[in-house]
DNA sequence: GAGTTGCCTTGATCTAGGTCAAGCGCATGC
DNA sequence: GCATGCGCTTGACCTAGATCAAGGCAACTC
C-alpha cells in the first residue's frame, strides 16, 4: 500500500476502524490491498476460501447465490462505503464465501487480510464492540427481511420498498431507481414482469405515477393502507 | 443465586462463559435468575425492552413474530442448551425485542442481565470473539434461510427439514419430530395442510413412512433428488 | 359411556405469481 | 440506413400452494 497518510485517511472513514491508533491501521495496511474492478467483474466466487474481508469504496456490487436450478437470489446489494464479508472471518480457519460477489458498477474495492484484523482485535475490546454492534444490526435486518418474504405479498414488499427509499414526510416524494428493474425485482424476489406489472396496477389506481426510473408517490397514505403497514 | 459452586459449574457448560475467570463469573451470578416456565408460558414479547439474554437450560422455545393480520413466522426453534438474544444487547442502550419468546415444552431457562455481561466483556477479548463466531454463524443461517424461502418450493423445503434432522449416512433413517406438526410447517413457512398433504405424497411415492411423529427415510437417496440437493 | 377439545388429514376450490412468448423502444455498432 | 441486443412491457396460460370446509382420531373430562 503506498500513499500511507493518504490511506490512513480513507480508512478512518470505515466504522469498523474506528478506534483503532495509528500502530493499528498500519499494521492492517501491511497487507490491504486496493482494486480497481469493472462492471460485471467478480470479486470472489461462492465456494473459494474467505481469506479476506472488503470495504467498497466506489461502485456497486451484489451478494448473490445461484441454486442448483440456476436462479440468482440476491443476498446483499453493497453500496459505496459499506464493508462486508467480515462476518466470515470468525467462523474458523478455513471457512468459504457463502456467495457470489460481482460488481453490478465499476469501483474500487479494498481488501483486508482476515490474519491482519483477527490480530488486531485481540489488542481492542473497543472494535470488537463495534463489529458486534454492526452484526446485530445486519442480524435484525435479516429477521426483518425473513418476515418481508413470508408474511408479505409482492405488492406489499414493492411499496415497502418504495416508502423506505423515499424521504419521509414529503408528499409527493420522489423515489429514484438506483438499479435496473432487473435488479429490483431480484432483489424483492420476484420476476421483472411482476414488478412490472405490479408498478402499472399502482399507477392506474393513482398512488404512483412512473417516469422511467424515476417514481413519484402521489398518494402514501393510500400506499400504506394497501401494504398494510 | 444460591448454591453458588453449582451454578459455577452450570456456567462453564455454556460456551459463551467458557473463557471466564472465577471473578467474572461471580460478577455475572450476581444478576442471574432461574426461571421454570411451562409449557405455553411467554419469556417476553416483542417490544419489550431488552435487559436480559438467556440460556435455555431444558425445555423447547420459540421465537416468533406475528403479522398485522395474524400470521405467526417461526424465526427460531431454541433447544435446550442454547443461548439466545445475546445479539440485542449491542443495538444500543433502549433496544426492545424484535420477536416473542414462548415456551413449547416447559423447561428451565437463564436469565442474564445485559449491564453485567457488558461490563465483563470489556475484559475478556476470547469472550468477545466466541460471541462474534456466535452471532457469525447465525447471520450464516439467516442467509440460508432466505435462500431456502426464496428458492426453493415447499416440498423441497420439508425434505430439507428431514435431511438436517436425521443422522448422516444412517439408512434407512429415523427422524423423530420434537414439535407439532402444526410448529413445524409455521417455522417452514407452509400451511399444515400443505405439510400433510407433503408428507404423505412422499410416503405414497415409498421414500418415506410416517408412524406418527416418528418419521423413516427409506430412500435418502431418492430424497436428495427430489429435492436438488 | 357421551361429550369436548386439539391435532391431523382429505377434498374441492381459488388465486398470486411464475412461465412462455411476442413485441416495443432505444441504444450501440457497422 | 439497417441490424443486433438489451431492458421493459403485455398478454395468455399454468401450477404450487393457500383457503375453506368437513370429518377422523386420540386424549381428556364429567
Amino acid at each position: 500500500m503506498q500513499h500511507h497518510a493518504e490511506a490512513v485517511q480513507m480508512l478512518r472513514r470505515i466504522a469498523l476502524f474506528a478506534e483503532l491508533d495509528e500502530a493499528q491501521l498500519a499494521k492492517i495496511l501491511e497487507t490491504t490491498q486496493r482494486r480497481e474492478l469493472t462492471a460485471g467483474e467478480f470479486l470472489f466466487m461462492q465456494g473459494e476460501g474467505a481469506e479476506q474481508f472488503f470495504w467498497l469504496e466506489s461502485g456497486l456490487l451484489k451478494l448473490y447465490r445461484v441454486s442448483p436450478i440456476g436462479e440468482e437470489k440476491i443476498i446483499e446489494i453493497v453500496r459505496a462505503g459499506q464493508t462486508f464479508a467480515e462476518a466470515i472471518m470468525f467462523m474458523g480457519q478455513r471457512s468459504r464465501y457463502p456467495v457470489n460477489a460481482q460488481m453490478i458498477e465499476g469501483g474500487v474495492i479494498w481488501c483486508f487480510a482476515n490474519a491482519s484484523f483477527h490480530e488486531v482485535l485481540r489488542g481492542s475490546v473497543d472494535t470488537c464492540f463495534r463489529l458486534l454492534a454492526g452484526m446485530s444490526r445486519r442480524l435484525h435486518q435479516h429477521v426483518n427481511e425473513i418476515e418481508r418474504l413470508t408474511l408479505q405479498t409482492a405488492t406489499e414488499r414493492v411499496i415497502n420498498y418504495l416508502m423506505q427509499q423515499a424521504e419521509p414526510s414529503v408528499n409527493p416524494a420522489n423515489v429514484h431507481l438506483p438499479i435496473t428493474k432487473q435488479t429490483l425485482a431480484a432483489q424483492l424476489s420476484i420476476t421483472p414482469e411482476t414488478l412490472s406489472r405490479t408498478f402499472t396496477r399502482l399507477a392506474k389506481a393513482g398512488l404512483i405515477e412512473i417516469r422511467g426510473n424515476d417514481i413519484a408517490l402521489l398518494d402514501v397514505e393510500g400506499l400504506r393502507r394497501k401494504a398494510m403497514l
